[in-house]
DNA sequence: GCTCTATTTATGCAAGCGTATAAATACTCC
DNA sequence: GGAGTATTTATACGCTTGCATAAATAGAGC
């Protein structure tokens, strides 16, 4: 009951994982619905729960909260990616399959994910550091991807030499980075699942084997 | 020699279509140089020779000039890839097989391109009249490059119903869209030209039939 | 329970932003 | 060549931004 009620707002401390953690995810959530210009500190750290001081008590400088934000987007599609794999770990077309419909799909194929995704893009290109952790990621896709691809190639007994299985990385690469795309542009005017078909017959075109049954080419 | 040196900056009246371009050409130099955060009206009147009330006379608020700017880089780019069609109108294959060279070489398949791309696709999930703009581009596109497909089936008396267009439209879009941004993100890590055969082949394969000769299929 | 420190809040600042508006001026038309 | 107008400059305002800093406090360790 004292006059002054300037009361301070109380506060629980966290440990610096979870703090980092919180901040990150009240990032991603800022520059998913209002790009990033929505991501301000006051308004990140509003959405943390906590006052805009801290965050430079956790990040020296916004960029290094956008560049944490930015690595922690392309490992969650990574994670996801590569859980899918997990779950259907036996025949080498299958898993292929799998991956391929995985990036083409929920949740990894989302509006939000395409938005976090061009606003670091836009960056890649005036930040080194930034570029830096792109391509690591680009290439780390491609290089699990040419895996997919030879032991698919092998177990259709199909030639599996890696300057096929590099360009063939390369151009199946293109097929889900563009579908992934189109599917997070314009996912409405597609029907439910059209997007992997497409990208699954696409990809056996190429390959020149078939990835659903075990039967290899006809 | 008047105490009061507070001379005036001298202007000439440029014509209104000169000067909306050319405030739509420095804004395109902001954001690729800066991204999208570089663009400011200060900046972008410095780098047209203006100053910055000037923009508030053509563009009635910043945003319009960035829409008016992006569907300038769309239009530029198809304007680009028609011009390859034009110089190569007489076999409906070389000119599907020049369509795609032409997008996947210079100068469509430049970062400059892709930093205005990514920093514009930012905001489509944000603003409507920005998703509005790019559908629009992204369906005139795919068009074109049906009516291509169709016309190269034809040529090789190959298959040619709708629906087996619509969806090799996708897919090859898609290889076009994903091979444009591995070489823009990173073209140093490829030989020239290899990105454009790889498309070129990754097309042949989904089609089913040859781009490069007059042969069709073997 | 007291102390000490890492964590958090609160406040302020200088710079830069987009926009508004009035004054100046280059060009057009008679 | 003089009047009128469309174009351009110049200036200022109100906000927001990222960042700095000092004061407060929660929780650990003795």
């Amino acid at each position: 009951m004292n006059a002054e009620t300037a009361t301070r707002k109380s506060f629980r401390r966290e440990g610096e994982d979870k703090r980092r953690e919180d901040l990150i995810a009240a990032t991603l959530e800022c520059v998913a619905e209002r790009g990033l210009a929505g991501a301000t500190v006051r308004e990140i750290a509003q959405r943390a729960g906590v006052t805009a001081g801290l965050i430079r008590y956790y990040f020296p400088t916004k960029d290094e909260l956008i560049g944490a934000a930015y690595r922690a987007v392309m490992q969650r599609m990574t994670v996801q990616a590569s859980d899918a794999l997990r779950s259907a770990n036996d025949d080498p077309r299958a898993r292929l399959y799998a991956f391929v419909t995985a990036n083409l799909g929920q949740p990894i194929m989302d509006p939000h994910n395409l938005s976090l995704w061009a606003g670091f893009i836009a960056l890649v290109h005036a930040d080194p550091a930034m570029a830096a952790a792109h391509r690591d990621g680009y290439l780390g896709f491609r290089d699990e991807l040419e895996i997919l691809i030879r032991d698919a190639l092998l177990s259709a007994r199909a030639p599996a030499e890696s300057r096929h299985t590099r360009s063939h990385a390369i151009a199946i690469n293109a097929i889900i980075d563009g579908l992934w795309l189109e599917g997070c542009l314009a996912g409405d005017i597609f029907s439910d699942g059209e997007l992997a078909e497409t990208g699954i017959s696409a990809i056996e075109a190429v390959l020149g084997i078939s990835l659903k049954a075990e039967g290899g080419a006809p």
